[in-house]
DNA sequence: CTCCTTTGTGAGCACTGCTCTCAGTTAAGA
DNA sequence: TCTTAACTGAGAGCAGTGCTCACAAAGGAG
């Protein structure tokens, strides 16, 4: 639905492609300029400015404001997951989940707006727009890879099963991650990604102000606990 | 500095102090209801369209849109601690915790734009006065009971201690709690109820589209995991 | 070279939060 | 009781927003 232009027929990266495509950028890069300071109602009048162009010109690059979000989206998306990714690989697997977990922290606390734009509540009348879930499930599979590891070198509790529908919905996470992985503890892989979400957004969102101060200490207290609940051994 | 008509002196409820009262929850309801069709984005003008009045006679209230949201975030603070006191009291702890976290789930997906608005990204550039931290202990209190509780039987596991800040940070919320209560026991109830809360917005804000159907089972199975962890025992 | 798609412009529409001035009304004080 | 001051509402207006539309350059495709 936005491929306007199609490379079919032509060379494969025309110039007027390109050039399209840098401009592209450079608006998404202003844009998270923009959201970096005044927060989640990012002005495309505002961002236009900042390129030296008309507002209406931006339409050409995105066809609403929306649709800027969503590309913003998505690629906060690509870029927490390639934060996760970039972890060097820790000795034990209760250690590479946390050192994961707090790289995931650290993007957040780094680019805040971006962490609430992705995982804080929906902006407008949520859209969701499927384009995204393809880019979010990379910072999940940079932990359930320590996982399915973890499982597979008898470094992870089998714990006991999980029937009826949340069973089969367990074990066909399970298969994505590992086939023949226990479903139960896929679950709770999902369960434990679960709170390192909810544990940055508390941090970020303002649940723990006037009363946690150590927040990496903490963080790192949540993790351990997660971790012992999912059941990775050293 | 919101009193602009004071009470002393003068009779404790004044007709015009309840006329403008009555007001205030007129516009509020208003508010709230537009806030539930279209979600953060409230607009003052709607509102008061709503309302059939100017919409500068708005004003007389709320000093400003942020004024107006930072009254709702109150009263579903208020809404939520009420949700949570509400519940029953069960037989063993495991049980009054999983319960209480399903009340604030259930509120939650009967409110959710509200609890967006409580529990979600903060707005716009932020703002969280403090009026609201008063209201916003109160469902934490509700889930701190069980734990104190817990802990006097006997029922609550003690956990190994922890030192430094974090340590006389957990101090602190324990003597909240209640005076004499394991430091290291009231960390893992704060985590625990970051936890409920991680799960409420993971659900709520999409992240387990896709993926898990059997919403209120894994929500059970989470809270089941979260009171395993603190170490709460039948 | 001639088309024609693409890119950018500026005016304009409907909307927003908010301020201001200008009535009315109501409560308090002499 | 009358007067005065505080309160409440209305409307115009300002600066800003997302978005649309006709129009003008400009570049590649044939």
């Amino acid at each position: 639905m936005l491929s306007v232009w199609h490379t079919d027929s032509m060379s494969a990266a025309s110039l007027r492609a390109r050039i399209r495509a840098e401009m592209s950028d450079e608006i998404k890069a202003a844009a998270r300029k923009h959201l970096a300071i005044e927060g989640a109602n990012l002005s495309l009048r505002a961002v236009a400015r900042d390129l030296g162009m008309a507002s209406s010109a931006l339409y050409r690059y995105f066809a609403s404001r929306d649709e800027l979000l969503t590309a913003l989206i998505i690629d906060a998306y690509d870029a927490v997951g390639a934060a996760a990714e970039a972890v060097p690989v820790f000795p034990t697997a209760p250690q590479r989940w946390v050192e994961i977990a707090h790289a995931v922290r650290n993007w957040a606390l780094a680019n805040p707006h971006e962490w609430a734009l992705v995982y804080g509540s929906p902006v407008p009348g949520y859209q969701a727009p499927s384009d995204t879930i393809g880019s979010a499930t990379r910072v999940i599979f940079a932990f359930a890879r320590v996982v399915a590891e973890a499982a597979t070198t008898g470094h992870a509790a089998a714990g006991s099963p999980v029937d009826g529908q949340l069973g089969e919905e367990f074990h066909a996470l399970a298969e994505l991650a590992l086939p023949g992985m226990a479903p139960q503890l896929a679950g709770r892989a999902m369960a434990g990604w679960i709170q390192v979400c909810g544990a940055v957004s508390a941090e970020l969102f303002g649940q723990l102000a006037n009363t946690i101060d150590a927040r990496r200490e903490f963080f790192e207290f949540q993790m351990r606990g997660t971790v012992d609940w999912i059941g990775l051994k050293a």
